[in-house]
DNA sequence: AGCCAGGACTGAG
DNA sequence: CTCAGTCATGGC
């Protein structure tokens, strides 16, 4: 994956966001009570839809499995059976125990303390956690500035030619984290924006008329600006 | 009926 | 390092 438009980077991206901004509102993410909720809910959304984490977060909170000694109490069958509904439940079993084991050593209000580089690097070494996980955890549940980036991101920013290739996660998130303020409110709302919107980013369709940053803003397109 | 959703890990080349 | 294969349910 390469940076197609490197110039007016940070200009293009807060245009970027304004218009999101008019189109969804301030949406002011991520749905969950705690920050363990957001780790949990952050681990089972991998590759899945959040109605289907929601079951299994409710299936966790009704059988009083929602602290981490509480999950790591419970077997893993019963484990993978309250999982069940979010789908790769026995992957994501084992991915919930080694975070659960992670925290009970190391409580997250500890690991917090870090620096992002530091805690980012603490969370890739869980079990599951992959550079996804870890942002949406360090942004949505330490409230620390780390943008997260996901397909809807390629997805868009491909759309508009602001990169081309492969999607490779860490040259996507250094273009936000290179050229926005590290403002954690900011990066919230972006990120959240971005995958509100993304249901309106065809997926095949290089110039999908859903797509309205296509059709009514020529700033965004590569050369215009 | 198929397609796909707020990825991460593993093994092979 | 790059990449295909694997993991699995539920809504549209």
């Amino acid at each position: 994956m390469q940076i197609v438009c490197e110039e007016n980077l940070d200009k293009r991206l807060l245009e970027l966001y304004k218009q999101l901004r008019s189109e969804h509102g301030n949406l002011r993410w991520w749905p969950a009570d705690s920050p363990f909720e957001v780790a949990l809910g952050a681990i089972l959304t991998q590759a899945t839809a959040w109605r289907n984490v929601e079951k299994a977060i409710d299936n966790l909170k009704a059988a009083d499995a929602f602290t981490p000694e509480q999950i790591h109490a419970i077997s893993q069958d019963e484990l993978e059976k309250l999982l069940h509904p979010s789908g790769y439940f026995r992957m994501k079993a084992k991915k919930v125990r080694a975070f659960v084991e992670h925290i009970i050593e190391r409580p997250m209000a500890v690991m917090f303390k870090l620096d992002v580089p530091d805690l980012r690097k603490e969370l890739l070494s869980i079990y599951g956690v992959g550079p996804e996980t870890a942002d949406s955890i360090i942004l949505y549940a330490a409230e620390k500035p780390s943008f997260v980036v996901d397909t809807y991101t390629y997805r868009l920013f491909s759309r508009l030619g602001w990169v081309a290739g492969n999607f490779h996660y860490e040259r996507l998130r250094a273009l936000f984290m290179d050229n926005l303020p590290h403002d954690v409110n900011l990066f919230n709302e972006y990120h959240a924006l971005i995958v509100r919107h993304g249901a309106r980013v065809c997926k095949k369709t290089p110039n999908c008329e859903s797509c309205f940053l296509q059709s009514q803003c020529d700033f965004f397109q590569v050369g215009s600006g």
